[in-house]
DNA sequence: AGATTTTTGAGGTACGTACCTCATAGCCGT
DNA sequence: ACGGCTATGAGGTACGTACCTCAAAAATCT
């Protein structure tokens, strides 16, 4: 236990000084100060090695930080896997005063959602974490958040404009990745590879396109990577073009599902191929996806962590909050691959 | 913020019916309370959602943890690794009162284990993460500090006695995703695989070996598995043996090395095979196999991430102290597979 | 120098919990 | 009814910090 115990306030203060109301002026960024008394504090906090007691001090403020994580109102199972790790965060930080909640919104209207976001209080919501497309609506709600102090980051996907912004994976590593394993998995031989996403406009789903196209035209010169099958989240839609596609590509050896629910699209998939077995690689661990990675029927899944997503968003909120610098290699969100073996 | 402000103890102590005294009894274990009142309150805790606030609990009773892990005295890059993530973890929870230290001992004595695990101070010591391999003695040891109040778990190695007393990876089911990516990236066709280990005694070794040939055998039957090699930590011995080796064995197409520290047996194996190219698969992530993944020496690397090692031992350690339950999916220790493309 | 403003100090209360003491209430067996 | 228990209550102090008030000191201006 404490046989040497962290250093005070009250040390600081004896260290430079002062009196205790001039080390809580001065920690506290409060007006008064002359510049050079601040300048005392600090050297002796560097000397000292003070750190702040953060418990103590929202205790003595009673706050309690609430966070929002906006999604989107439609979604699958990898959807319903973001709001369990929601739920979970909420046990797991709630003995230290913050709350998580859940914003369900329409992406596709970038209007609703800057309305949204301009609605918020700051008196009630600390930060958010946007999970939402790219567009300049929800860029200008950004920086109006930020001016009316409340923090945001891009969750998952959406605008990056720096790295720590940004709550996710790469999404050009990740479909380099997928590229990798679909050029070594498949045979070395002439064969057509198919892609499917939600949709192209996205940022997210071009840079997985591009990541991949970028190693397989590198290093597998015999696979040709087909122009892209954009679903629109429509189940018919996507079994009418996926069968389409087979039908007219005899030689197709391989699948890769870039979108972060691949139910539908892998649906799709099985029915079309029926006995042959083209390498399939897709993205996100949900039930799903888990059991077709069992069953073989899907060859790899190169996923993020939704738990980790969860938390590290909200640890970087809550940072972002208190003025901290977060461990930057605790909140990378790194691209794992799943196979059967190591589920 | 707090418009819906969490009960505290002195809610909980009026919707019981019962003096803050008798809720502060119940809430720490404290003797002479009728078990009925206990009931009572126990009922008022679920009623009202009382959660206690740690933060303030520990501020009152200025109690910090100190953890201590225990690590091999001798290694390479990823013991290096270890120390600096420990390092880092002190930064990260040092906001939180807890402190991590690093004790090394060497690993081939079990007796000098024990004694260091015996010396250690329940007024000193909270907890220790301790990294060795299995012996009866170190069993005693660690059974003897549960009974002094010291808290104990299994770190990445060392003996199992429940899922939750190990921080690490499922090493059978790590050994079986480098089969699986052995068998994936071998061309199909007859070839000898090596195994390089430091040893086979310990039972990590064991268990991934065990995993590896399972898959090997069962999808891959084309494929046939060398006997293990083992370096015994000795770089000398290490090329000596691997020369052999490929010296008797020219159809080798694969090398999987299961050691933590890659380097040496790697280095070695690169000197033995010249222009030759086997699959090589490697544990661990340090600046060496990091380097030789991007140069394509190495196809493929299984690491557990060690920050999250080191972080999730402290969370267990803590959550044990204050008799709390962890969240279970943050303290998996995840099998990652990387590649040049998801470094 | 005096008046005015700025800066600093001293001291208090509060946060939610732990832990302590002492008093009182209820219970037991005799 | 008595002493001897056990169970409970009432009240205090402490932890480290935030935030408040008021007074005093120091710096600035006139």
């Amino acid at each position: 236990m404490g046989v040497a115990m962290r250093p005070t306030t009250k040390d600081l203060a004896k260290a430079a000084g002062v009196s205790l109301a001039t080390v809580d002026r001065v920690l506290n960024d409060r007006l008064g100060v002359r510049e050079d008394t601040v300048r005392r504090v600090a050297e002796a906090i560097e000397k000292i090695g003070f750190i702040r007691n953060l418990s103590a001090a929202n205790l003595a403020r009673s706050k309690s930080y609430r966070f929002l994580f906006l999604l989107p109102r439609t979604g699958d199972q990898f959807l319903s896997e973001l709001l369990a790790r929601i739920a979970e965060a909420n046990l797991a930080f709630g003995s230290d005063a913050m709350r998580a909640e859940v914003g369900q919104i329409h992406e596709s209207d970038p209007h609703q959602i800057a309305n949204f976001l301009e609605a918020l209080d700051p008196e009630r919501v600390d930060g958010v974490a946007i999970m939402a497309p790219e567009s300049p609506q929800v860029r200008d709600a950004k920086v109006r958040l930020g001016q009316r102090g409340i923090q945001t980051v891009s969750f998952i996907s959406g605008q990056i404009t720096s790295a720590e912004d940004f709550v996710g994976i790469d999404n050009h590593a990740a479909g380099a990745t997928a590229g990798r394993l679909m050029g070594r998995f498949a045979e070395r031989q002439a064969g057509k590879i198919v892609v499917i996403a939600e949709t192209m406009l996205s940022r997210d789903s071009l840079e997985r396109r591009l990541g991949f196209d970028e190693i397989i035209n590198a290093d597998y010169p015999w696979l040709r990577v087909l122009p892209s099958l954009e679903t629109h989240a429509d189940a018919d839609r996507t079994a009418r073009i996926v069968a389409a596609t087979f039908a007219g590509n005899r030689d197709i050896c391989g699948v890769y599902i870039l979108n972060s629910e691949a139910r539908v699209p892998m649906q799709a998939v099985t029915e079309a191929t029926g006995t042959g077995h083209p390498v399939i690689i897709a993205h996100e661990r949900t039930p799903f996806t888990e059991a077709a990675l069992l069953s073989k029927r899907i060859d790899a899944l190169i996923t993020q962590d939704p738990g980790h997503l969860v938390r590290s968003a909200l640890r970087i909120l809550r940072a972002r909050c208190d003025r901290r610098e977060v461990l930057a290699s605790q909140e990378k969100i790194r691209i794992e691959i799943l196979f059967a073996e190591n589920l």
